[in-house]
DNA sequence: CAAGTTGTAATCATGATGGTTACAGTTTGT
DNA sequence: ACAAACTGTAACCATCATGATTACAACTTG
């Protein structure tokens, strides 16, 4: 508890709390678009576990059935437990990353940017300028996730396996 | 140091490293602009010191400054050890929020996603996503950051003083 | 010169991320 | 039927980033 003067106007107390809550893209985003690739171009082959992922991931085990779990809650892959191969719900180009990216949760509701949390009501700048910057960050995080959604998991398995035929050309 | 057993290949022995790096947009953007429509607001009327702005925007004084001390570093305003009152150093529609997410250091030169950092290169498919994906990737980040560039501090001063004026109506 | 202010280092508490262990429940091959 | 393999999930841990907080030297101003 901090006793704050306020130019013109009566002391008044004030709570700092703790700035919390965290705004990162996790890594599973990717490791999600690793593990949908690995299940489409190994899928024929063998039998794609949570530990094979894992050792083509680099990422744990756990981890990936984590994943798995919430691309599964999404709808896009099927799994049953017990039995070992996740299998696509729907074709490739109608997966687009930002399918991918919703179902990983990258973002939680209170969008992309973190906004200070105590800003001051008794200064008008304070109670206002949330409102002001709210819809420019609104739009900046909408323009970042209207492009995830140009592309789709065909596109990058496609280009995936160009690449892979392209090394063993050489 | 854990054995790792790929299908056909040899068994080899594989490194897992704690996934590292976190990519979050920090609250010290808001504040950052938070602060400027401050000191273009009250600069006239008070000595705007890094205690007032702590009241204002109910951040931690000398997280105030360290704020001020990064947009000093971009050039953005002018600040003098002992005395008070930062000030801008250009006009306000010379100012974009992209310039004031840059000064803050929002992203590191990682990029605004994480990816993670042990894919297989044994395997196929891990020596080559991380390529395929990061384009696109590049991409969302740079649609986000050009929106950015779309508003400056005075549409963000501007519209705080029209809410401001509204309050003082009713 | 005293009071007020900035710049900055150092330390701490908290929360988020991902690694790891453990195990119950399910499937599959023989 | 049964053993082996696999998934789903809970629980706990280590590490890291963020911002709060304390402290103090250096500077400015009246």
């Amino acid at each position: 508890m901090i006793i704050m003067h306020w130019p013109n106007r009566p002391v008044y107390v004030y709570y700092f709390r703790q700035l919390i809550g965290s705004m990162q893209i996790t890594s599973k985003f990717t490791v999600a678009v690793h593990i949908l690739t690995c299940i489409e171009v190994f899928g024929g082959q063998m039998r794609v576990t949570s530990e094979f992922l894992s050792g083509s991931t680099g990422v744990n085990a756990v981890i990936i059935r984590n994943v798995l779990g919430l691309l599964r809650e999404a709808g896009i892959v099927e799994t049953r437990q017990g039995s070992s191969g996740a299998h696509l719900t729907r074709s490739l180009d109608k997966i687009t990353l930002y399918d991918i990216y919703l179902a990983v949760e990258c973002i939680d509701d209170d969008g992309l940017f973190r906004f200070h949390e105590n800003p001051n009501a008794q200064c008008p700048v304070g109670r206002n300028i949330h409102k002001v910057m709210d819809s420019r960050l609104a739009a900046a995080q909408t323009a970042m996730e209207n492009e995830l959604k140009n592309t789709t998991l065909a596109d990058i398995v496609t280009e995936t396996q160009q690449l892979i035929n392209h090394e063993e050309k050489r």
